[in-house]
DNA sequence: ACTTCGCGTAAGTTGAGACTTACGCTTTTA
DNA sequence: TAAAAGCGTAAGTCTCAACTTACGCGAAGT
């Protein structure tokens, strides 16, 4: 998950991810697609590999790579759920705001116990 | 974006993220909760303030700070979009195989057109 | 006014990463 | 079996980024 999040911070190998998410590419038609030589796209290739994110399928001395969908759905999902879980927070830290005032005003410890 | 991206690539970052997500803190305390030291963490806030990630409110000598859920907000939607536009794609790309399948079986040319 | 507090910034170091060119490996083809 | 195709890998360069220590600056206390 470390890796799928660095690996997709870096433009390229998102463009990358777009063109091989509906059908697989030979790595040479997809280094033609950019202005970079193509080993430095066959280490992208590597990176998104490690990181799971694409399949990869030789044939001949082809090697077929193509995005896989399971993974980016659970880069989604840790997108959603970091924000789900603030959300959570959010709410828990009203409540207790909340339950606070109720409670005699705070003394000078209280704001040193809030933090940490 | 792009560069809201890279910030929450690193896991540090995500960490304060966190820790100022339902709390407004000062640079130090959020500095006291790790590792390293002050200058590194205020440069990280640098970073996060610089992708609006974050937001700074000053008071007396302290400067506060809290995530900005709106920033987060769009990035949780940019990965829902990546997604999405995906999947257009993949039925657009479903259809165009099935349409294709029903003409006369493909020439070798065919295959030349696909790619690129 | 002088000191202390709570910061950010400057400058230097170190390691990572995005590239390049050169090379080697495996599979097909002549 | 020799050559060519289609790759990945090694090695070197250069930029960037995550740290460190040293310093400076404005606001608050004395």
């Amino acid at each position: 998950m470390e890796a799928a999040l660095k690996a997709i911070a870096e433009p390229r190998r998102r463009a990358i991810l777009r063109l091989i998410w509906d059908r697989e590419l030979p790595a040479g038609e997809i280094a033609s697609q950019f202005d970079v030589t193509r080993p430095a796209i066959s280490q992208h290739l590597r990176v998104l590999r490690e990181a799971d994110l694409i399949d990869e399928r030789r044939e001949g001395t082809r090697r077929y790579y193509r995005t896989r969908p399971d993974t980016m759905a659970a880069l989604r999902r840790f997108m959603e759920n970091m924000w789900d879980e603030s959300l959570e927070r959010l709410k828990f830290a009203a409540e207790f705001e909340e339950a606070k005032q109720k409670r005699a005003s705070g003394s000078p410890e209280d704001r040193k116990r809030r933090i940490h």
